[in-house]
Formats: C-alpha cells, structure tokens, sequence
RNA sequence: GGGCCGGUCGUCUAGAUUGGUUAGGACGCAGCCCUUACGAGGCUGAGGUCGCCGGUUCAACUCCGGCCCGGCCCA
C-alpha cells in the first residue's frame, strides 16, 4: 500500500471522477437486472432558465445522496434527468433577445428560436449537474420539446379527453395582456403596489339622491354590472333591490346584497364589473348577472367600453376619472396598498376574461388527492398538508390551453361547416394540427371535407406532470409499472402546489393511481442576510463561484448539512469554507493511515486489539447504526453531522493521537499491537469513507481507489454494500472503559495546554488516583496508550481517591503531573 | 384575513414526534502551541434565565392555551 501524496487538488480530482464515473457508466440504471429491488426517482425536470442556482444545489443534493444511499443499500436505483423545455419564460426570453414580439415571425420561426436558447441554457445547466457530482444516468436524458417527448403529451391529452376529464368552455380565466395567453391560477403571483382607491357619486335612479362607491378600477364603470353592499350593514339596507345608476354609460344596475363585501372597505358600497377581480367572478355566479366583457386579448378596452374603445387600461383610467371630475361625480381619491395579481413570467398586472378554453376537471379528485396526499410519505411530514390546503382552495378547474407558440400542440381540429371536434387518434401523434390534417376524409357528423386546426396549446404542466410515467417508461415498455409509482419526488416547496399537485391529479385521472410513494421537500436558499435569495436583493451567489472556489464536495456539504429538511437555509461562505476544512482534514487523516499500512495486508488476523481499538471500533458501529436511521429518513444534516463529528473528534482527535506511540515503537509494544491499531485504521477510515460517500462523492472515491478499491474488489466506491451493523461489535465493556482512558488523556492534554506547554512535552512522573479499584484496575491495564500519547516517564496508578487534577466527567478519578 | 413554518450563545443552526443529559455543533471572539497526518492546522477558553405570559407535571427548550415578532404560500 503507496501513502497518499501531499497534494489533493479537490477540483481536479472532482473532474476526474465525474468524467470516470460517466465513463465506466456505474450509475446506469440495469433494465435487465430483476434481482435487485428497484429505486426509481422523480427527478424533476428543470426548467432552463441557463442558470443551475443554490436552490437547484440544494435539491440535487439532496436527492444524489439519496440515490448514492440507495445503491449502496442494494437498490437498482433508476435516476434520470430531463428538461421541461416549454414555456412563457423562453418565449418572452427570446422576444427580449431577438427584439421582437412571437406574432412577428411564422410560429415555427419563432420556435426554433426557442429551441436553439433552450440547448444553450440546457448545455450551461447539465454542467453544473455534472460538477455537483450527481450520479444521473444520463442516458435516459430528454427533453419536453422534442416530438417524441411531446407525443406522449398528446397521448395523455387524448386519453383524459376520452375519459371525460378534459372539456372546452367559456369561463372566466386569467390572462396575461402581454403574453396574450391564458395562465393558470399557479402562474399568478401577488405584489404588493401603490395604488388609488376613488369615490365615485352613482346617483340613485330615482334621482333624489346617490350613492358613494369606492374603487380602485375606475375604468371599469363601463362594465358595471351591479352595486352590492353588506346586507348587514344598516347604513344601506334601505337601498338593496333599488336601482342606481352608472355614470359615464348612463345604465341602471340592481343594488344587491353580498356578504362578501367588507363594510370597513371604502364606504362598504362596491362595484361589481365583469371582471375587475376574481371576487367579481364569484359575485356574478352567486347572483347570476350578465356580463360586460370591456377588455380584448392585448389589455385594450374594446367596443363594449364605447368612447374609450381602443385605449390601455391605464388611459382609460385617466381619462375616466377626468370624465367623472368634470361632471362632478368624483368625490376624492385616497392612495392605497393593494395586492395586485401579476403574470409570473413578465410581472404584467393580470386581468381576467371570458375566452373559450380547454379544462381538465381537476376539482372533481379533490377529495382523492386529499386521500393519496395522506399515503405519501412526506419529508418532513407537515408538507402534506400544503397540498391538501392547496387542492382545496381551488375555486377552478384548471385551464390546460394557451394562446402561445413554444408549446405541446393540442392535438384536434374542427369541422370548417358544422363546427365538430375531431380529436386525434393515438396512432397520429406526435402531430401538429396547423401543419397537417387529419387523417380523415371527412367529417363523421356532416361529411364536410375541411378542418380549421386549434391553434391552441398545452400548458407546459401538461407536458412535466406526467413524468412519473413517462420516466417509467409509459408508453412503450410493457413493464413500465415496475418503476410506477416512483418511489421518490423531490421538490421545493414552493412548487408544491404546481409539481406535486399536477402530478396527482394527471396520474389519478390517466392511471387511477398515486404517482409517486414520497415526497422529499427542500426549502428556500436564503442569502447570507438572511432574505430569500434573488439578485435585485444583491444576496445573490451563482453556483459556479461556489464549485469553483470550493469544489462540489465542500458545497454538498452545505446543502446537506445547512438545516433540518424542508427548512429554508441561508446559504454561508462559512459553511462551505468549513466543509472544505473537513476534506482536508479527512485527507490528512487518510494519508496518515496509508503512511501506516505500507506494510499492511488486510485479512490478517495476527493481530491484539487493545481497549482503545475496541472502543473505537464499537463506536464505529453506532455511528453506523445512527447515520444509516438518519438517511432512511431523509435527514441529512444529521447524517452528515454525525459522520463528520465521528470523523473529526473522535476518530482524529482521540484514537489517532492515541495510537501514534504503538505505531511508531513496535519494539517497545510488540509487532502484534502494532497490527491491531493497523487493522483498525484501516477498517475504520474505510467505515468512514463507505458513510460519507453519499454526501461527499469525490473525496471518498479518491481515497478508496488509494487504499481499498484492490483489496475490496468494487470498481467504485459507490458500488460497495452500505455496512451492516455488526452488534457483535458493539462492545458495551470496552466502551466504558475507553471513555475513562480517553478523558483522562484528555484531561493531560488540557493541563499541559493550559500550562503553557507543547503537546508533545515529555511528563517526568503521573501520579493517577483513580478513586476506586475499578478505575484503577482499567487504566493499569491500558496503560501502555496512555503513558505513550501523553509521553509518561512514569506513571503511578492509585486505587484510592487524591487530590490534585480532577477529570471531569469522573470526579472520583484525579491526577498530578510532574514536568520537571 | 386563511394555511403552514419558525423565534435557542454576537451570528447561523441541532435538539421538540417519545418531558429528566452539564442545551450540541459551526462561524466569529480571546488565549496558547512549529506536535515525525494536517498552520488551508492543532489545543484551550469565554459566551445561552431556549420570544413573552399562563397552565399541566415531582420535573418543561420540549406538552397545552394565549399573546408578541418574523418567514413562506395563498386570498
């Protein structure tokens, strides 16, 4: 056995190895293999914003080592990667590059302009996977927008479509002006703004008096439908079933009574337009009122607004409220904090219209999801109950079309005569409908021969919540249900409500089963300030600098280590700095044990173990025992705690130290001593380095094709069997008594520190009372560690109780040391 | 307004499901040590009435109730 060299580059070693690992192709999954149980994982298909950030580390960490564990464990572990390509945020990426709005082009123009960003940001993506060190098998990458991807889309749209889950209909929808699409209520987010509440007169119809309303949306006095007050509110009781009329368009509306209107807000009178807000819509369908839609499909007002027809939201506004002043009808306006909705793509205010549309009949498995949701296995549990609280706070179906471009074609046309919707068959696809027709030659209704496409298409969650069937080879392998459901989904938690949420309802609606058996939740990367993590906030770290300055190892370490699973960790210099430390330290150590075993050859069992090698030994196991309970339950910062503190404090700094005497003077312990401490350097660095390897893949590698790979026989490290406890090895007695010589070390160590005086100081005479003669007994027996770690001339042993320096986790035992 | 989570040395973070340990670790701070693995180090030390108020209990950081303050998600 060579010792290791002084040198370890942790950068070149990492890259080493990830190209080696990929080489030797020791992370792909065995389709052939049934003997092995298999381990499959949802992992999530990224979307390529160019970009692997800290949060993205922090989840591939965590579910890499899960893998790592598992494979150890015995697993055919099956962990694939893909992209999900589709979507807004590259076509309004690619608008913003190109200078150009998506209608500018031919749609297939525009989409390979897409595509070619989306290889771009993909290639600067699986870089980063790579040098995270993930053990994917990358040849089962794919990507959303490749046809043969999307075929299987199609299939799934087909199917629900034939099972009923799938409708079109006129309902209120979300819309972003901008993007000039529908988006669903996910793709909503919430900011807080100034805006201006008005007090608008409406005179009450028969003409004695009026009424004062407050709004924020004064442009939508054209589509006034009705005024509600609080049927509670006796300011107002009077005026419910009243009429009152609307300025500017001169109609009389009903005042009605709704509970939901806050009597506090404004002057507790509202206006209800179709639709100002999503409280609107549920005003309109509680007491079914017409509707007035003021809005086209870019955000102008159309003809319904009359005279302000052709003008921005923002113009009508403005002109309005000067329309309303100089008829006297505007009382004063008051600023405001409101929340208003924005488009999670372009951050455009939202507004909502009523446009024909595709729905999947989502509401409907509410109370299953609810059901599954309590199957899964959360980590941590309490993440379960965002989904459930989720899924039932829904108040739509979800609405799957969108009027974009960069997407999964839906797969139907309609009958240019009778209006008939001809959905594909699954043998057509991957097709699409605006380049090619049906495959009929007439209508089955009216025999019309003509078909106008839908130029619509899927919502890119319809392309991603299949996943789990789609990784498990769904729909082409017959034996696609040997890897469904996955075994593991790992997400943040703030997708939550999208990802795992869509992949319930997709996979109950399509398979009638649960996707996937658990659900690994990470929390948010917050900056070192202590915020959520962004650039406008300047707390922002991209992960190359990390990996480059620290290495993936060091980084992994963070992630696994930085707080409880689930939680939100603030990403620290400090922490990364301090898991670099510990791979120098764990090198350090492992070129010292192979600087001992040059003439070591494992299996030879002439060898004494002496307390301190049981003790150590024994304790290895129940380091055993304790990481192996934490990685079986998805704890990785105790797992990860626990091994390095093993390794640091207890292996480094207490057996290491203690043994260095009986290694280096076999002519004074004995040839049989010496073999023992080698015997248990060497199966201890490597119990070490088998727990590590799931979280610190590269340096654990290195170390083992060093000193192990030859006698151990595994390729790889991470092909080795994750240790048994042994409890033959869990030895009680030797425990007990290893403690008490290692606190008395200790407690030399301490004295001769505080006095000022090197370690390795030679002490003329100890004097040890060891309180009892049970004490005394051990520490006689187990003198030889002792007198040559703490470099003893000579030592006396007293079974009775002294005086001088006490040890303190035994009061009873005390010592004196004489250094001249 | 609703749901969920959290409040522990100067800072960050374990421990809370299953009450009882000297409340653990890291960073930072102070002091010491060139010691045949490691100065990108080692050793030693100081530093906490566990957000506040009640309750249960022989015993509460831990369980229960209320309050205050943050965070995330949603309305």
């Amino acid at each position: 056995m060579k010792p290791l060299p002084k040198e370890f580059n942790v950068l070149a070693v990492e890259r080493k190895w990830q190209k080696l690992w990929e080489d030797w192709g020791i992370y792909r999954f065995d389709w052939k293999d049934y003997k092995r149980p298999v381990f499959s994982i949802d992992t999530p298909p990224p979307y390529p914003s160019g970009e692997f950030h800290m949060g993205n580390v922090l989840n591939w960490t965590y579910f890499d080592i899960v893998a790592r564990y598992k494979r150890m464990k015995g697993y055919n572990v099956y962990f694939p990667q893909g992209w999900d390509c589709h979507g807004l945020g590259i076509e309004v990426q690619v608008e913003k590059e190109h200078n150009i709005r998506k209608r500018d082009l031919p749609p297939d123009k525009f989409r390979s302009l897409c595509m070619q960003l989306v290889e771009k940001y993909i290639a600067m993506m699986k870089e980063g996977i790579i040098r995270l060190g993930c053990s994917v098998d990358w040849t089962t990458e794919y990507r959303t927008m490749d046809p043969e991807y999307w075929r299987k889309t199609q299939l799934s749209f087909i199917m629900l479509y034939r099972k009923g889950y799938i409708y079109q209909g006129t309902h209120p929808v979300n819309w972003c002006p901008r993007c000039e699409t529908a988006i669903a209520d996910a793709e909503v987010d919430y900011e807080e703004r100034e805006g201006k509440l008005h007090y608008i007169r409406f005179p009450l119809a028969n003409g004695d008096s009026y009424l004062l309303i407050a709004t924020t949306r004064p442009e939508f006095i054209p589509a006034c439908v009705a005024v509600a007050v609080n049927p509670t509110d006796t300011r107002y009781i009077k005026y419910i079933g009243k009429r009152i009329t609307v300025p500017i368009v001169n109609r009389t509306v009903e005042i009605i009574p709704d509970e939901n209107v806050e009597p506090s807000f404004g002057t507790g009178v509202v206006m209800i337009c179709t639709y100002g807000d999503k409280e609107d819509v549920r005003t309109v369908k509680r007491h079914n009122l017409p509707i007035i839609i003021i809005l086209t499909e870019n955000g102008l007002i159309n003809e319904n607004g009359g005279k302000y027809k052709g003008l921005t939201v923002e113009k009508a506004k403005e002109i309005i409220v000067k329309d309303l002043e100089a008829v006297g009808l505007l009382e004063k306006v008051e600023p405001i904090r409101q929340e208003i909705g924005v488009c999670d793509r372009c951050k455009t205010p939202i507004e909502i219209l009523e446009r024909k549309q595709w729905f999947m009949k989502t509401r409907i498995l509410t109370d299953r999801v609810e059901k599954e949701a309590n199957e899964v296995v959360w980590y941590p549990d309490y993440m379960k109950t965002r989904l459930i609280d989720w899924a039932r706070s829904l108040d739509w179906d979800w609405v799957i079309s969108r009027q974009r471009i960069f997407a999964t074609p839906i797969p139907v046309w309609y009958c240019k005569k009778c209006g008939e919707t001809i959905l594909a068959e699954e043998s057509w696809v991957p097709i699409d409908p605006k380049l090619e027709k049906p495959r009929i030659n007439a209508c089955p209704k009216c025999g019309c021969s003509e078909f106008v496409p839908e130029r619509d298409v899927l919502d890119t969650w319809m392309d991603s919540s299949i996943s789990c069937a789609v990784h498990a080879g769904w729909p082409d392998r017959k034996d696609w249900r040997r890897l469904f459901p996955a075994d593991l989904h790992p997400s943040g938690v703030d997708i939550i409500r999208t990802w795992a949420y869509y992949l319930m309802v997709r996979h109950l609606a399509l398979f009638n089963e649960k996707p996937y058996k658990s659900c690994l939740i990470n929390g948010m990367v917050l900056g070192a300030d202590g915020r959520k993590m962004s650039k406008s906030l300047k707390n922002y770290v991209a992960t190359p600098e990390v990996l480059d300055k620290y290495g993936a190892d060091a980084a992994r370490q963070w992630a696994a280590g930085g707080g409880a699973t689930g939680s939100d960790i603030p990403f620290r210099w400090p922490d990364v700095e301090y898991g670099r430390r510990f791979l120098t330290k764990l090198w350090n150590a492992a070129r010292f044990v192979s600087s001992q075993l040059t003439d070591y050859k494992p299996g030879n069992g002439d060898y004494e173990l002496q307390l301190l090698d049981k003790w150590i030994l024994s304790k290895a196991e129940r380091l055993t025992k304790r990481v192996t309970e934490a990685l079986e339950k998805c704890q990785f910062n105790t797992a990860t705690e626990e091994a390095r503190n093993f390794t640091w404090h207890v292996f480094c700094d207490q057996y290491i130290e203690a043994v260095k005497d009986r290694l280096y003077k076999p002519e004074l312990y004995g040839e049989a001593k010496r073999r023992a401490a080698q015997h248990t350097l060497y199966t201890v660095l490597y119990r070490i380095l088998q727990l590590l390897a799931p979280i610190t893949p590269h340096i654990t590698e290195e170390i083992y094709q060093h000193i192990y790979a030859e006698y151990i026989g595994e390729k790889s490290i991470h092909k080795t069997q994750w240790p048994q406890v042994d409890a033959g090895k869990i030895d009680e007695k030797a425990e007990k008594e290893g403690e008490l010589l290692i606190a008395l070390i200790t407690e030399i160590r301490r004295d001769k520190a505080e006095k000022r005086k090197p370690l390795n100081t030679a002490v003329k005479l100890v004097k040890v009372y060891g309180g009892n003669s049970e004490f005394a007994e051990t520490l006689a027996k187990n003198k030889e560690d002792l007198v040559g770690t703490c470099k003893i001339q000579r030592l006396e042993i007293l079974p009775e109780k002294g005086d001088g320096r006490q040890v303190p986790q035994y009061p009873e035992v005390s010592f004196k040391a004489d250094y001249d």
